[in-house]
DNA sequence: TTGTACGCGTTATCAT
DNA sequence: ATGATAACGCGTACAA
């Protein structure tokens, strides 16, 4: 509630002064400054951001897009972002993308936006993005050039995933896949598929599922009526793997050992499962990292980047040796 | 960049027919309204926030404070709040509690906090309470009349848990603690004490930990020496039990099986371990939703309010039933 | 029904 | 070294 003019008027000065004195200008005598600070302190004097903003036009917010609070998957992309951009000076905020937070982007309560949530419409984004704002995506699909990237190489690590399964003597694919517009899922399917060729004629089993927990679980009766034989599971991310752990045992199939099964985003739970399950790994904290650097470049160097994160394979006891 | 007056010029009317229209006042006829309105679309027009804020003096967002992003164990309670909060017309906004981020509380960049992160320092929270900003606590201890609290049972808890262990036999109880100064551990620890000596009089291992899961790996050899008989094991959170988990298998020792054991929070990762964690639990999203209804209030009414969540028992394999 | 003018809290320019 | 004042973008009381 207290305001700079409060302290002005307590102060006997104009508010000009105390502006100088509060921001460090050297227009200001040492006494003053300090008489006036004691005084802000001591009224508890914080500025009003508003106020702040309507002068500066910045805020030196960043704004991170999620779908929705309750997906624990993102929390250390998100730390990584966060210790990031505080390096830089920049404060980071988490929003889930309800229509109503989206607007923060144009009301121009942050400098800019790190977009996760696929789900952020491709409209909004082209939008935002046409009119100056600045934004990085952290998935593929939508390309403009005033936008920038940066994503996971879905193609090295299905690579990673499908030469794994090929090492331990599999034949027959089995892909469990995500939404179908997910283009994560898309791109891994494609890739998987595209390698699989180098090592096999056969047909390829392709079972469509949402990247979820209970998704594994529901798309495992299919997979369990199959015939095993030289089967092996690549699973396009590691929650519906841990349900088709769940789903497959129920069925007497037990994932890991009666078939080779290889997950993808190195999720913590995978290892607590038995047999440990087999992932492609990344570096989450490296990934907020280079969007926090992007983000920072393309508001003071005006300048768009795309990024690529590396992923390596995590072999476990879900995949056994061939013997 | 295109403000109220760019609309204004180009439909040929004073900013004050724009706002006007924009706003839905009646002070305007039909047909200009539509006029503007489109308008105002064909050039993407988004109300900057700072200088509405700076007349409305009020944002309608409510910032949560957490400890740092990368810990995804409230991600369920900030997704009650968030949908809570969303149905009371508010927006959330999640930070950490950095000394940056505090500050939007007096800046008023938040209409209200909620704070999670229990280092969040006492002063500042005291300081901003004093003033007449909105707060509410999701932990215990620091009590004011101008804050409000919405915290967990931990004292019903833990005396589920004690007795859980008691009806399985247990007589020489061990307890691993969280950080000393953590509000959580000292009153699940009190508790548990109280409750304990209903039924012995031995005296009881309290072993001082930090709530996570290697801090439970490391406790776990001084569980190991000690004489296993009739001994019983409360985690006082899942984190330390799940490290416990892996701590004592090293020393041969089977929690669950050897020795029963109890957790506190119902972490989704309790459920895939060999026995499944028996836990402590309580909804996080009504805790959430709890939290949420409170700052509601707080604004709305100005009125502080109080409110405790339920624990229940969750009895899994790790705690065999008394032969 | 529409236009003018002021105020919100801050920073910055220009005088003094 | 300090003070008066304009400007930022918006909402609204008041005048027309």
């Amino acid at each position: 509630m207290t305001g700079i003019k409060d302290i002005a008027k307590k102060a006997n000065v104009s508010i000009s002064t105390v502006s100088y004195a509060l921001n460090g200008s050297d227009k200001v005598s040492e006494k003053t400054r300090d008489r006036i600070t004691n005084i802000a302190r001591e009224l508890n004097y914080t500025p009003n951001l508003a106020g702040k903003t309507l002068k500066r036009k910045k805020t030196d917010i960043i704004g991170v897009y999620v779908h929705d609070f309750s997906g624990y998957f993102y929390s250390h992309v998100i730390g990584g972002i966060s210790s990031t951009l505080k390096k830089f000076g920049y404060e980071t905020i988490v929003c889930s993308g309800g229509n109503q937070a989206r607007l923060f982007i144009p009301q121009r309560l942050v400098d800019g936006a790190i977009i996760i949530d696929p789900n952020f419409p491709d409209e909004d984004i082209a939008n935002y993005a046409q009119q100056g704002y600045k934004i990085v995506l952290m998935w593929g699909g939508l390309s403009l050039p005033s936008i920038s990237h940066v994503v996971v190489d879905n193609t090295q690590g299905a690579k990673q995933a499908i030469d794994a399964l090929h090492l331990a003597g599999v034949e027959n694919y089995v892909i469990v896949t995500g939404p179908t517009d997910s283009y994560d899922s898309q791109q891994r399917l494609e890739a998987s598929l595209s390698e699989i060729q180098k090592f096999t004629k056969q047909p390829v089993t392709i079972l469509t599922s949402d990247f979820t927990i209970s998704g594994g679980i529901d798309t495992a009766k299919y997979i369990a009526k199959q015939d095993l034989k030289k089967i092996g599971i690549f699973s396009l991310n590691d929650e519906m793997a841990i349900g088709l752990y769940e789903g497959l045992n129920k069925f007497g199939v037990q994932p890991g050992r009666d078939i080779p099964i290889i997950g993808f985003d190195n999720d913590q739970i995978g290892q607590f499962l038995n047999p440990q399950l087999s992932t492609i790994d990344y570096s989450k904290k490296q990934w907020g990292e280079s969007a926090a650097e992007t983000i920072v470049s393309m508001i003071r160097d005006k300048k768009t980047e795309n990024k690529v994160i590396k992923t390596r394979l995590i072999k476990k006891s879900s995949i056994a040796d061939k013997e």
